[in-house]
DNA sequence: TGACACCGACTACAACTGTAATCATATTGG
DNA sequence: CCAATATGATTACAGTTGTAGTCGGTGTCA
């Protein structure tokens, strides 16, 4: 049912922490973003709402508070994420987006070594 | 001086046009994107109106009109996006950002050929 | 039991974005 | 020469985003 809701970048922290493990309550939430980021209880919260409002996340109560969990899947917000910075940024064309990863030193030796062995097995 | 200036989606439009050949005339601008996008003038007008206020993009009175310019190079917005896209999307891991391309069939044959050419090269 | 801490709901508010319209002026085709 | 047109400048306006604050209800520790 839901398109793809669009999320921003203070939102994208919101949904990592839920992906990373939910359900969970918004102070718990709120505990992770407020050390990671500097971000005010009260902020996490209105990321909340907002994520609920856009369809990204779901919410039950517990008891007399929330807990949440997300409504997508971090796969198909990469997927979307992904295509659009590919289009944005590179004009779509995937050759020159790699080369500037790697050569931009963005790839440890051991992200070189990984690929390698990817695109072995991926290969033929 | 300048610290890189932040720039939307529909601005990296503009910027496209003229990182691929200025200096153009906002009317040459204007048509390349009413083109390309389903934009109307005025709102072309509006995007280098901001580039401008942002510092993005320079202009020079060419007779009665202007003629505008980047005042930024592409590489380094890409560089600034590129980051910011890692760190959002994927936490700042390349390897799994790779992947996902390389497993999502953005990459054509052709890419992945010089994919490998590449990892070849940077490696040793 | 009373002050306080917390919760979710609602409100605030400025900056940024997308998408133009209006205005004053300069240029130009007739 | 004058009306139509194109230009840059200024203004509009709603939706999104970052970053909270206020309000009314509830549970809690002293």
């Amino acid at each position: 049912m839901t398109n793809d809701p669009n999320i921003s970048d203070a939102e994208w922290e919101v949904m990592n922490v839920l992906w990373e493990s939910s359900p969970r309550t918004a102070s718990e939430v709120a505990d992770q973003l407020c050390e990671r980021m500097q971000w005010h209880p009260k902020t996490v919260k209105t990321m909340l709402a907002r994520l609920v409002k856009k369809g990204a996340i779901r919410f039950r109560a517990e008891g007399n508070r929330y807990s949440y969990r997300p409504a997508v899947s971090r796969e198909k917000f990469v997927r979307v994420e992904s295509r659009s910075f590919l289009d944005r940024v590179f004009g779509g064309q995937a050759t020159p987006m790699l080369v500037h990863f790697v050569e931009n030193g963005d790839l440890s030796d051991d992200d070189l070594a990984s690929l390698r062995e990817i695109l072995e097995r991926s290969g033929k």
